[in-house]
DNA sequence: GTCTATAAACTGATAGAC
DNA sequence: GTCTATCAGTTTATAGAC
């Protein structure tokens, strides 16, 4: 079998539609070229555009989470998970693509309600996460204790977020100076 | 006359589409309903829907100009110039929108060349002027120097725009928080 | 400057055959 | 699961009258 199933491969050509375009300027017809059927064949997956919207964001969360864990089992100190979580974005940097959460939040108005409640789930789970890192760090001494880990976390994820948006726009890596910055505001000195 | 120029006013809706909805999900038929006249019209104010981008994005850029000039001349210490800077994405973060820019770069690849390169020389031009507020501080004492002025200010600019994206899909504001958390990453102690 | 009229292409979506 | 056929609505855009 040279493919997995249909409804995957129509969810990878969408999210990397998304992430270079924008979830406005893709269509159905641009993922039937892409993997070879008809338009009329996607709705079979996903009866509507919002559906397949959805999916995709379930499928991102999901793949987030077993990141998190892999990182929570693999990274010795905090700083060590941190700078783990800050290079699941630097392969989207790599690809010149933003976040799908990213993307998805700027046409904010345009999804519908349950699609933006689904962003909203990733991007205060991230939050939480990181977060609770920094409790840790803070805890364990490893960080210095400069604001509230939850102001710091949500920092980060925006710089995260901004960062890829200035990262394709500037033509010039951002993630590794969003990195350095942050790392060192936690820093004990 | 109740009303400033049509092309003004088209410009103004569009703005604050984008800034809402996004590039890809604005029509010509949305300014026409809103302003009341005919899609045609438009196409006299603005040849064609990258004509209006343009206008816009150049609309905009002149205005940061002209901000910039304000807080130079009323700001004194070069942290109230970062504060004034930051106050400046207040208003859209009041408005539930995000940077008309942020907006545009989001959708980066649907944008014709022109756009492109309006939006990049806007984030261009914000990071240089930070930048140079941050080695003024520095040079002066104000500041300490934990890093380089370039890279301090694109994480400023980052977490700005990613900020107003949070901030919208958490329904909390963000814009106080970043602030708090770069202006401590300069302090002097 | 704004209108009517019109165009060609695209949009997400449905019904029903295979 | 995928197809053909078809839909109603939308999109950006142009020509030419007023």
């Amino acid at each position: 079998m040279p493919h997995p199933d249909t409804a995957e491969r129509l969810l990878d050509h969408a999210q990397s539609l998304i992430q270079r375009r924008g979830y406005n300027a893709f269509s159905y017809k641009d993922l039937a070229t892409a993997i070879g059927i008809r338009t009329a064949s996607i709705h079979y997956h996903f009866p509507s555009k919002g559906d397949l919207g959805t999916a995709l964001m379930q499928r991102y969360h999901a793949q987030l989470e077993l990141e998190l864990e892999r990182i929570e089992r693999t990274a010795k100190t905090q700083q060590q998970r941190l700078e783990s979580f800050i290079k699941l974005y630097g392969k989207t940097e790599k690809q010149h693509a933003i976040c799908l959460c990213g993307s998805l939040a700027a046409d904010r108005e345009t999804l519908s309600q349950p699609l933006q409640e689904a962003v909203d789930r990733y991007l205060k789970r991230s939050q939480e996460w990181v977060s609770q890192q920094i409790q840790r760090g803070i805890a364990s001494g490893e960080f210095a204790a400069r604001g509230e880990p939850r102001d710091l976390a949500a920092t980060l994820i925006s710089g995260l977020q901004g960062g890829l948006i200035l990262a394709r726009a500037r033509s010039r890596p951002m993630l590794q100076v969003v990195e350095r910055v942050f790392l060192q505001s936690l820093a004990t000195d």
